[in-house]
DNA sequence: CAGGAAGCCATTTTT
DNA sequence: TGGCTTCCTG
C-alpha cells in the first residue's frame, strides 16, 4: 500500500487505503481530494483482482475528469486510459450508446443541448391548437421549469401547475418530439440511466457487475437522478466512495440536493467517514476568513479546517465608489503585484459574467494581459451549431431541430411559410420532416426544386458520414452545403471571425484519431461538442495571463493571488436569492470564492451600482463582508458593519468631492483614460484588417508600439504588441481602447 | 421570400 | 449590453 500512501497525512492516507464498502470522504477546501482521489484509483488498481474498466470515477466537469485521467495515467501508467473516469453527462453517453434501446431509442441518439431544448420548445408554442404567446411564457423560462421538473424526475403528468399554465402540455410534447427526433436532453442521459438500471434488471445487471468500484467527485452537487444513478449502481458490492464538500455545494439551481451528502451516513450505514481538514492552500487569515464566514449557515457538518501554513498577510478590503472605480483599484493593486509576481498568479472573482466588463476593460487600458474564461462557449457558436447540425441531419434524418436549422441557411428561398407547411405536414403523417420533403419532392410540381437542392446536399453528407473521415467530412459540410461561402460572400470582419472558427472546427476534426467506425467517430464528436461546458475552456496554467471567471467557475481552481469583487448586497447574494436557504448558497458560493486563494486575498465592493442605462444607485456592502471575522482583516473591529442608515449620496455624486470628505472613503477615480482619438489616429475598431502584424498602433498608457502578433478567438482577439519603451504585452483587442495609426 | 432597420426587453450561477 | 422580434422594403 505504502506507494500510494507515501506523503499523504493519516486521514488522507486512510481515505486511499480504505478501498471496500461505502466511504463519504468529507474534504475541506484545499484539502488535497484529488491527489487523494488519484491515489485511490492507482491502489484498487494494484490491490484489488481488476481490470481497469471495473472502475467508475464521475466528476462534474471534463476538465477535472482530464486532469484525475492524466494523473492516474502519470500514478499508474497506459492502464488508466481503460479506466472510466469523465462527467455523469459523459459516462450516461457511453452506457446509453451501449444499452439504450429497451427504452425505444436508438443507440445512435443525438444529444440535444439547451439551445436545442429552445428550438423544440418554440415550434411547439406555434402548433395550430396552442398558440402559445412567447410574451406570456418565454420559452427560455419555460425551458428551465421543464429542466428542474426533469432534474427531479418528475415526469409531465406529475407537474402541479394551474390550469391555465401550458406548461405541462409544453413539456408533454417536448418530450414527444425529443422521441421522435431520437434525441435525448442533459437531463435524460442521466435520467434515461436511472431508468434502465431501475427497470430493467438484465440492463442493470450487467453494469454493475463491471463498475466493481465507483468513485464521485463533487457529491454534494449531486441531484436526484445522479444519485439514484449511484444508488443503482452500487447497490449490490456497495464499493463506493464519494468525495465532497457540503460547505461547496452551490448547484442547488441545476437540481443539486445538498441533502446526498448529508445524509449518506443513513443510505450506507456501513459507511466509513474520513474528514480531510488540513487545508495545504491557504494562510491562516485567508481559512479563518473563509470559515468565519460559512460557519453562519445552519445545516452544515461541522468541520475545522486547519493549516501549517503560515498568518499570512491580512484581507485586504477596496471600497470603491462605482464599478469602474473598483476595476481602477484592482488594476492598481495588480500593476503593484507584478512586480513580483506574473499575471497567471492571479484571478478576479465575480458573482455574474455581466460583472466581468470594467475589469477587462481597466486590465486592457493597463496593457494587463488577461483571459476571460466562459463567455459563449466555442460550441454554441452559431457558425459551429450550424455545421453540426448539417452533420446531425445526415446522420439522423429525424433530427428536426438540427433541420431547422440548416434548411434556409444559407438562404435557399426555402422560407418561414415553406418550412412551417412542411412541419405540419410531418407532424399529420406522423414522420420527420426531411421525410416529408422527400415526399413533396417525390410529387414534384410546384416549386419543389428548392427544396429537391437541400435534399441532395444532406444527401451527399449522408453519404460521406460511412465512408470518409472526420476531418474531410466536416470539411464538406461546411463546403458542399454553400455554408462556408454565406460567409465568405458576406466580407465583415464579423464572417471572417466567423470563418476562422469553422477553421478551427475542421481543424479539430482532422486531429481526431480515426477508429474502424467514421460513424462512430462522428458520433463521439458530435457528444463531445454537446457536452463541453464551459470550465472546460479554462486557460491552463502558465498561459501567463490575470484569469476572470465566475465564482462557480473558480471551483476546483486555486490562485496564489484572488480578488472576490463586486461584494455588494444585490450583486452578491444575488438580489434573485431571498430565502434563506438562497442566502445559504450564496454564502457557499462566497466561500468557494474566498478559499481559492493561497496567499493573497483582495475583497472590493463599489458603493454605486448602475444599472443598465448608467443610471446610479446606491448599493449596499455585502452582508458576507460584515461576517467575515474582523481579525482576519488584521484589525480588532469588523469591516463595513450593515449599514447604520442607506447611504443618500446626493443625485449629483460624482465620487471625488465626497470621497475627500470622508477618509474611508474611495480614493477620487483616477481620471478616465483619454478615449477621443488623437488627430492622425483611429480608436479601434471592430475592423479585424488592421490588426495585422507590423500595424502601428498607439496606446493610452503605454504609448506606441507594432502588433508582432495576433491570436486568440476571433471574436475576443488578442494581440501582442511590441511596445517602444515597454516591451511585448498582450492585448485584447476589442476592448483594448487602442488607437492605431493609420 | 430575404434582408435590413428600428424598436423592445430583460439581465445568475452551467453540465 | 446586445439579443431578439417586428416591421418594412426590394
Amino acid at each position: 500500500m505504502s506507494r500510494f500512501t507515501e506523503g499523504l497525512n493519516p486521514e488522507q492516507a486512510r481515505a486511499v487505503s480504505t478501498l471496500d464498502g461505502p466511504l463519504l470522504i468529507l474534504a475541506g477546501a484545499g484539502s488535497g481530494k484529488t491527489r487523494v482521489l488519484t491515489r485511490r484509483v492507482g491502489a484498487l488498481l494494484d490491490e484489488r483482482d481488476l481490470r481497469p474498466w471495473n472502475i467508475l470515477a464521475v466528476t462534474f466537469t471534463n476538465k477535472a475528469a482530464g486532469e484525475m485521467r492524466e494523473r492516474v495515467e502519470r500514478l499508474v501508467g497506459e492502464a488508466a486510459r481503460q479506466v472510466w473516469i469523465g462527467t455523469f453527462h459523459a459516462v450516461c453517453a457511453r452506457i446509453l450508446r451501449q444499452s439504450i434501446e429497451p427504452l425505444g431509442w436508438r443507440r445512435d441518439f443525438v444529444v440535444y443541448d439547451d439551445d436545442d431544448q429552445l428550438r423544440v420548445i418554440k415550434t411547439i408554442y406555434q402548433e395550430s391548437d396552442l398558440r402559445i404567446s412567447p410574451k406570456d411564457y418565454p420559452p427560455a423560462q419555460l425551458r428551465s421549469r421543464i429542466d428542474r421538473a426533469k432534474n427531479g424526475m418528475i415526469p409531465p403528468a406529475e407537474v402541479v401547475a394551474p390550469r391555465s399554465d401550458p406548461m405541462p402540455e409544453v413539456y408533454r410534447r417536448y418530450e414527444l418530439r425529443l422521441k421522435a427526433a431520437n434525441a435525448l436532453d442533459f437531463n435524460d442521459l442521466i435520467g434515461k440511466v436511472v431508468e434502465l438500471l431501475e427497470a430493467h434488471p438484465t440492463v442493470a445487471e450487467r453494469w454493475q457487475r463491471q463498475f466493481k468500484y465507483v468513485l464521485v467527485d463533487e457529491y454534494q452537487d449531486t441531484n436526484i437522478g445522479q444519485y439514484r444513478m449511484v444508488k443503482a449502481l452500487v447497490q449490490e458490492h456497495q464499493n463506493l466512495a464519494v468525495v465532497g464538500d457540503d460547505d461547496q455545494s452551490i448547484y442547488s439551481f441545476r437540481g443539486a440536493d445538498i441533502r446526498n451528502i448529508l445524509d449518506f451516513e443513513k443510505d450506507f450505514p456501513a459507511a466509513t467517514v474520513v474528514r480531510l481538514e488540513r487545508n495545504y492552500r491557504s494562510t491562516q487569515n485567508i481559512l479563518r476568513a473563509a470559515s468565519g464566514l460559512v460557519r453562519h449557515n445552519l445545516a452544515r457538518k461541522e468541520k475545522t479546517l486547519w493549516t501549517e501554513s503560515e498568518v499570512g498577510e491580512p484581507l485586504r478590503l477596496l471600497t470603491a465608489a462605482d464599478d469602474n472605480h473598483e476595476a481602477e483599484l484592482v488594476r492598481a493593486e495588480i500593476d503593484r503585484l507584478l512586480v513580483t509576481r506574473r499575471p497567471a498568479d492571479i484571478a478576479i472573482i465575480y458573482r455574474t459574467n455581466a460583472q466581468s466588463r470594467p475589469f477587462e476593460q481597466a486590465m486592457a487600458d493597463a496593457g494587463i494581459p488577461y483571459v476571460l474564461v466562459g463567455g459563449r462557449k466555442f460550441y454554441a457558436r452559431q457558425e459551429i451549431r450550424d455545421v453540426l447540425a448539417y452533420l446531425r441531419l445526415a446522420m439522423n434524418p429525424t433530427d428536426d431541430v438540427a433541420l431547422l436549422r440548416v434548411v434556409n441557411t444559407p438562404a435557399r428561398g426555402i422560407g418561414d411559410k415553406t418550412v412551417e407547411g412542411l412541419f405540419v405536414e410531418a407532424r399529420e403523417a406522423g414522420v420527420p420532416v426531411l421525410e416529408a420533403i422527400r415526399a413533396r419532392v417525390g410529387i414534384g410540381g410546384g416549386r419543389t426544386d428548392k427544396l429537391a437542392g437541400f435534399l441532395a446536399v444532406i444527401d451527399r453528407i449522408a453519404e460521406l458520414c460511412g465512408t470518409v473521415n472526420l476531418g474531410t467530412l466536416v470539411q464538406a459540410a461546411c463546403n458542399d452545403t454553400g455554408y462556408r461561402a454565406m460567409w465568405v460572400a458576406e466580407d465583415t470582419d464579423e464572417a471572417r471571425g466567423r470563418l476562422e472558427n469553422l477553421d478551427a472546427l475542421v481543424a479539430a476534426a482532422a486531429a481526431v484519431v480515426p477508429t474502424q467506425s467514421p460513424v462512430e467517430d462522428l458520433q463521439a464528436f458530435l457528444d463531445q461538442s454537446a457536452l463541453a461546458g464551459q470550465a472546460d475552456e479554462l486557460p491552463d496554467e502558465g498561459r501567463g495571463a490575470v484569469t476572470m471567471l465566475t465564482a462557480h467557475l473558480a471551483k476546483g481552481l486555486e490562485f496564489p493571488v484572488v480578488f472576490v469583487v463586486g461584494l455588494c448586497e444585490k450583486t452578491f447574494p444575488h438580489a434573485r436569492s431571498e430565502r434563506d436557504s438562497e442566502i445559504a448558497e450564496e454564502r457557499r458560493l462566497a466561500y468557494v470564492a474566498l478559499t481559492r486563494a493561497r496567499d493573497l486575498l483582495f475583497l472590493s465592493y463599489p458603493r454605486m451600482k448602475r444599472s443598465p442605462e448608467g443610471w446610479s444607485q446606491p448599493a449596499l456592502p455585502s452582508r458576507f463582508l460584515a461576517e467575515i471575522p474582523a481579525e482576519a482583516f488584521g484589525r480588532a473591529s469588523a469591516p463595513p458593519r450593515r449599514p447604520p442608515s442607506a447611504p443618500t449620496p446626493p443625485p449629483s455624486w460624482g465620487g471625488s468631492a465626497r470621497a475627500a470628505q470622508r477618509p474611508w472613503a474611495p480614493r477620487a477615480p483616477a481620471p478616465a483614460p483619454p478615449r477621443a482619438p488623437r488627430p492622425g489616429r483611429t480608436l479601434v475598431p471592430e475592423s479585424m484588417e488592421v490588426f495585422q502584424a507590423g500595424t502601428e498602433v498607439y496606446h493610452p498608457t503605454l504609448g506606441s508600439g507594432t502588433i508582432s502578433r495576433r491570436d486568440g478567438i476571433p471574436s475576443n482577439p488578442k494581440l501582442t504588441i511590441h511596445f517602444h519603451d515597454h516591451g511585448p504585452r498582450t492585448v485584447f483587442a476589442l476592448t483594448a481602447g487602442l488607437e492605431v495609426l493609420l
